[in-house]
DNA sequence: CCTCCACAGGAAGCGCAGGAGT
DNA sequence: ACTCCTGCGCTTCCTGTGGAGG
C-alpha cells in the first residue's frame, strides 16, 4: 500500500494549482493595461458624484474581459466612495427583473425572497440612488438578457426621475452582432463609449503562461519549448488565455501521472483532446435538464445518420446536419423515452437559440435543393463527446 | 404566375408559485 | 383566510417568407 508520504511526495510539479484557474486574478494583467486604464477612466466620476458614462466591453471568450473587469472593482472597492459595483453573470440573471432583484437584495434585505412586483423594486431603486448613491452594475454576458430593451429603458427612465445620484451599466459581451437586435433607443444610450478586447497574439500568450506557471508550478518543472507550444496551439485555434491556462494545467497533471519530474511537448500534445472534452463538459454541465435533452437528441440523431446525410448519400458532404423538423422528431422520442413531457415546437425552438448562443450548435438556413423552408443544426462540438456527455448528466441507460 | 411546404418568430394567454393587502 | 397581483415557463394561435413544384 502507498502511503499519503508517498503520494505527497509525488506531487513535485505543481506549486499552486489554483494560479492556473480561470477564477484566478493575477497581481497584473499583462497586455491589458491600455483597457484598465480607460475603465478606470470611465468609471471614476461615480467617485466624485458623478455619473459614468454607459459601456459596452467587447472581446472573445478567454481575451481578459472578467478578469479585468473583477480587478477593477477590487481597486475600487478600496476607495471610499457613496459609490459600488455589482457584478452580475447575466447567464444566470437574465431578465431585467431578477437583475434589479439581485443588485437591490445589497440595499434591501427583504427583497431576498421573490413575489415582489417590478413597480416596488423600481421605487427601491429611486429610493437608493435619490440619496446620491452611484450604482454601476455590470453585466457579463449581457447578451443573454432576453429583455434588455426594457432593463436598458428602466434604468435610463431612473436616472431621469432621481434627483441626484445614478446607476450606470457596464455590459460585457463576446458577439459583435448582438447590438444589431437591440431598439435603436437603448442601443444608442447602452453605447455611449465602447472598449475592444483583442484576442491575444501567440507571443502575448506565451508570456502570460510563462507568468502564470512561475507562479503555478515548482520551478524548472515546465520545459519552455512545452510553454512555446500551448501559446502557438492556442493563438491558432481560439486565442483563448482560459483555453491556454487549461491545456498547460492538463499537460502538468498527465506528467505528473506519468511520473515524470517536468513538462514537456508531449505532455502538451496529449492534453489537447482533454481540454477540448473539458471545455464542452464544463457549459453542459451548467446546462438546465431540458437543454441537456436537447442536445441529447441532436447528439443522436447526428451520430445515427440523419435524414440529411441519408439524402445526401453520395454527394460530397459534412457530416452531422440535420433537418430543424428531425430534430424535433427525434427530440420528442427523448422525452418519451425518459418519461419526460416534450415541449412544444415554438419552445424547443428558444432552446435551439440558448444553445447557439452557447456555441454548441449553429443553425444555418436551407440552401437550394432541398424543398420548402427548413434549417439545418449542426453540432458545434464532436458529437460523440456531447453525446456522452448529455448521456451521463440525464442517466441515459 | 401562383401555391404550398416547412419552417421562423411575434402575440396572447394560461397555470403556477409566492408575494402584498385586507 | 381570502383575493389580487407579478414574473416566468410554456402552449396555442397566428402571420410571414424563400424557394420548389405545378
Amino acid at each position: 500500500m502507498a502511503s499519503f508520504d508517498d503520494i505527497l511526495s509525488k506531487h513535485t510539479i505543481f506549486n499552486n494549482p489554483s494560479v492556473l484557474s480561470p477564477h484566478y486574478i493575477p497581481k497584473t494583467l499583462p497586455f491589458r493595461e491600455e483597457q484598465m486604464d480607460e475603465l478606470m477612466q470611465i468609471v471614476s466620476p461615480s467617485l466624485k458624484k458623478q455619473k459614468p458614462k454607459n459601456l459596452i466591453i467587447y472581446g472573445k471568450t478567454g481575451t481578459g474581459k472578467t478578469c479585468t473587469i473583477r480587478k477593477i472593482m477590487e481597486e475600487f472597492e478600496k476607495m471610499e466612495a457613496d459609490a459600488s459595483m455589482h457584478y452580475l453573470n447575466c447567464r444566470i440573471y437574465n431578465s431585467r427583473y431578477r437583475i434589479l432583484q439581485k443588485v437591490l437584495k445589497n440595499y434591501v434585505p427583504e427583497l431576498e425572497k421573490a413575489g415582489f412586483g417590478l413597480p416596488y423594486l423600481y421605487e427601491k431603486l429611486i429610493e437608493i440612488i435619490g440619496k446620491g448613491h452611484q450604482m454601476i452594475i455590470v453585466l457579463d454576458e449581457i447578451d443573454m438578457i432576453k429583455d434588455l430593451d426594457e432593463l436598458v429603458y428602466t434604468l435610463t427612465r431612473a436616472n431621469d426621475e432621481a434627483v441626484s445620484g445614478g446607476a450606470s451599466m457596464i455590459g460585457i459581451s463576446n458577439r459583435l452582432s448582438f447590438k444589431d437586435a437591440l431598439d435603436p433607443r437603448s442601443r444608442s444610450s447602452l453605447y455611449e463609449t465602447e472598449i475592444l478586447f483583442p484576442s491575444y497574439t501567440s507571443e502575448q500568450l506565451r508570456k502570460i503562461l510563462s507568468q502564470r506557471v512561475l507562479e503555478g508550478f515548482n520551478k524548472g518543472s515546465v520545459e519552455d519549448s512545452a510553454v512555446n507550444l500551448a501559446a502557438a496551439i492556442t493563438a491558432r485555434e481560439s486565442g483563448d488565455a482560459r483555453y491556454a491556462l487549461k491545456l498547460i494545467m492538463k499537460a502538468g497533471e498527465a506528467a505528473e501521472q506519468a511520473g515524470k519530474k517536468k513538462v514537456d511537448d508531449d505532455d502538451v500534445e496529449k492534453a489537447r483532446a482533454n481540454v477540448e472534452l473539458d471545455l464542452t463538459a464544463e457549459t453542459i454541465n451548467t446546462l438546465p435538464e431540458m437543454h441537456q435533452v436537447v442536445l441529447y437528441s441532436i447528439a443522436s440523431l447526428a451520430m445515427n445518420g440523419s435524414r440529411y446525410s441519408r439524402l445526401m448519400d453520395g454527394i460530397e458532404t459534412e457530416e452531422g446536419f440535420l433537418f430543424s423538423g428531425e430534430a424535433y422528431e427525434e427530440y420528442e422520442k427523448t422525452c418519451d423515452k425518459l418519461r419526460k413531457k416534450s415541449r412544444s415546437l415554438r419552445w424547443y425552438k428558444e432552446y435551439l437559440n440558448d444553445l447557439e448562443m452557447l456555441g454548441l450548435v449553429s443553425t444555418t438556413p436551407s440552401s437550394k435543393g432541398i424543398r420548402g423552408h427548413t434549417t439545418l443544426i449542426r453540432l458545434g462540438q464532436k458529437p460523440e463527446d456531447v453525446f456522452n456527455i448529455t448521456k451521463k448528466n440525464l442517466f441515459i441507460e
